[in-house]
RNA sequence: GGCGCUUUCGUCUAGCGGCUAGGACACAUGCCUCUCACGCAUGGAACACGGGUUCGAUUCCCGUAGGCGCUACCA
């Protein structure tokens, strides 16, 4: 058993854009996959029809691409067992459901909808069974001839799974053990839909995975309760000697509340619950998504692994992409629910921003200063807001590491060096720091400042010419100049060294800012 | 309602019969300091409950309660 070769897949329906969920289910199966050497297959379940959303298929394929996570067969990925799309594999799924009517595994149907409604209604809990089945329209119900006069008039029917009643189902699962349930709780589930010509989930997943040699079907907890119907599966076809391994992993859950994170939830909750932005073909509505917020994706894969799994021992948190293969195991995985904390994932897009090097953010820095209006200037200028922008990263990922910001995201930059390129509109008294450091002499003292900074010309203002300058009338008059000075060039207690912020801003800029704060503050 | 899964700090979790129940995020405090932050240090904070089994249960078993999922001609 343990002999065959690894291969799992991942295979959303495209029904729109991927839930966080699917990626952290499609993050476990790469793992595994790649830990034992093994497949990782990407399949489209578009077995409804009514539920295609165009665009949804290569979304995923790019949300996935993004991550860095990689298939190595499957829809535009090429490989042996194809097609890998289950609505081009009708004339396969034919063939089996034959074999099954064939076996008496399962029979025809002719119940419309609406009379199974009706039944809904007039029976508490009905349920397609072998209690109520010969109740209802069915080749196991209907003389043959009516059956085949019924087909031969153009009848719509389904295929349903005759299930054998009162039968211990075991299902060995990977995370949880044996769990077992009896086979009298389960329905007669359709199969095959003639009204498509296209089978259900059920069907085409045990044929897909058994013909596609899966070994191991890794996903989320909600496919739990009907893993005995798949194992039933399995056995009508007699394929029960290959059948894959099962692991069902738990659910993510609202980070606040009841229930399970759901797709709708994302932006009203203030974060994003897709990888990457998605625009609803329909309504045109916008998702946010985790890359267009500004994550990387290495910090979205380390954060989503976490939830649900832990390497454990103490171990460190932070880890690549290849150390989770090596470190990854099932049955490490936890068997609740985990909430989806994104605050963590805020921590983790942190770390993983304080590793890179800081030209690797010039690109969205830029971005943010264009937004704010900062780059619509003459090109004279644009050589200034290219040296700004180099100075602001040389202040805020400095080698010296108290000059670090606290930032999670390259976009918190802007707050922080606002002031770099727009000088205050106005001077805040209700500003605790303003307050606390204008006092009544304080104007005439910020006066004397401009005096001594006066003395340097625009060449010479420089931290080296204006340091022992200012320090040396501070040391005379026995002045503490710095948190006004800082007042006046930034409006707030923030910002960098004093000496390099004026160094930074030049002669001009930093005189007239002071001359301003003078004048609003008196 | 039925069936199944599940239950350690606020959150993610370590623990696999004997521990002062460990770590991370978040929070609080202190240090540093011309501000904010970073960094460092410190602190508060948990085994759902009730029965067993055992010399001994957070750990094993059974109940109860809570949480989650499934219960479609959706996946």
């Amino acid at each position: 058993m343990s002999e065959r070769r690894v291969r799992v897949r991942f295979a959303p329906s495209p029904t729109g854009p991927l839930h966080i969920g699917g990626v952290r289910t499609a993050l476990y199966n790469y793992l595994f996959a790649r830990q034992h050497g093994g497949d990782l297959i990407f399949r489209i379940e578009d077995t409804d029809s009514s539920r295609f959303v165009p665009g949804a298929e290569d979304y995923i394929i790019e949300a996935f691409q993004w991550l860095g996570i990689k298939f190595d067969e499957g829809v535009s990925f090429g490989g042996q067992h194809g097609p890998y799309r289950q609505s081009e594999r009708r004339d396969i799924y034919r063939k089996y459901v034959r074999q099954l009517l064939d076996n008496g595994k399962a029979y025809i149907a002719f119940d419309t909808p609406e009379e199974l409604d009706a039944k809904r209604k007039e029976v508490e809990n009905f349920q397609y069974d072998a209690q109520t089945r010969m109740q209802m329209r069915n080749s196991l119900s209907l003389p043959k001839e009516e059956v085949e006069r019924l087909i031969a008039e153009g009848e719509q029917y389904v295929v349903r799974f005759k299930i054998e009643p009162g039968r211990d189902v075991h299902v060995d699962d990977l995370i949880r053990g044996d769990v077992s349930i009896n086979s009298s709780v389960l329905d007669d589930k359709v199969l095959f839909k003639s009204a498509d010509g296209l089978p259900t989930y059920h069907l085409a997943n045990i044929v897909d995975d058994h013909l596609m040699e899966v070994s191991h079907v890794i996903r989320g907890e909600e496919w739990l309760p009907s893993a005995p119907l798949h194992v039933l599966l399995y056995e009508a076809f007699g394929w029960q000697d290959t059948m894959p391994r099962f692991a069902h992993l738990p659910l993510l859950l609202k980070p606040v509340g009841n229930g399970k994170l759901s797709k709708r939830d994302g932006d009203k909750l203030g974060f994003p619950v897709f990888p990457l932005e998605w625009k609803d073909p329909q309504t045109g509505a916008i998702s946010s998504g985790y890359r267009e917020q500004g994550y990387l994706p290495e910090a979205v894969v380390n954060f989503l692994a976490l939830l649900g799994w832990n390497p454990g021992e103490g171990h460190e948190e932070m880890m690549s992409l290849d150390e989770m293969v090596g470190l990854f195991d099932l049955s490490k995985c936890s068997k609740s629910g985990a909430r989806f904390d994104y605050v963590k994932g805020m921590w983790f897009n942190h770390q993983y921003l304080m590793q890179q090097p800081a030209e690797a953010w010039t690109p969205a820095f830029d971005k943010i200063l264009r937004e704010n209006g900062i780059e619509s200037t003459p090109e004279r200028e644009a050589q200034v807001v290219e040296m700004m922008k180099m100075k602001v990263i040389e202040y805020v990922d400095g080698e010296n590491n108290k000059k670090k910001r606290n930032i999670s995201f390259v976009s918190d930059l802007w707050p922080l060096c606002r002031f770099f390129f727009v000088a205050p509109e106005r001077y805040d008294k209700e500003d605790g720091f303003v307050s606390k450091n204008w006092k009544e002499t304080t104007a005439q003292e910020m006066d004397q400042l401009v005096g001594v900074l006066s003395a340097l010309d625009e060449k010479e203002f420089t931290v080296e010419e204006m340091k022992p300058l200012v320090d040396a009338w501070a040391e005379a008059t026995g002045a503490r100049p710095w948190n006004a000075w800082r007042v006046c060039l930034v409006g707030t207690g923030q910002g960098p060294d004093m000496y390099e912020l004026a160094a930074f801003l030049g002669r001009q800029e930093t005189i007239k800012r002071m001359e301003n704060a003078i004048a609003a503050l008196g």
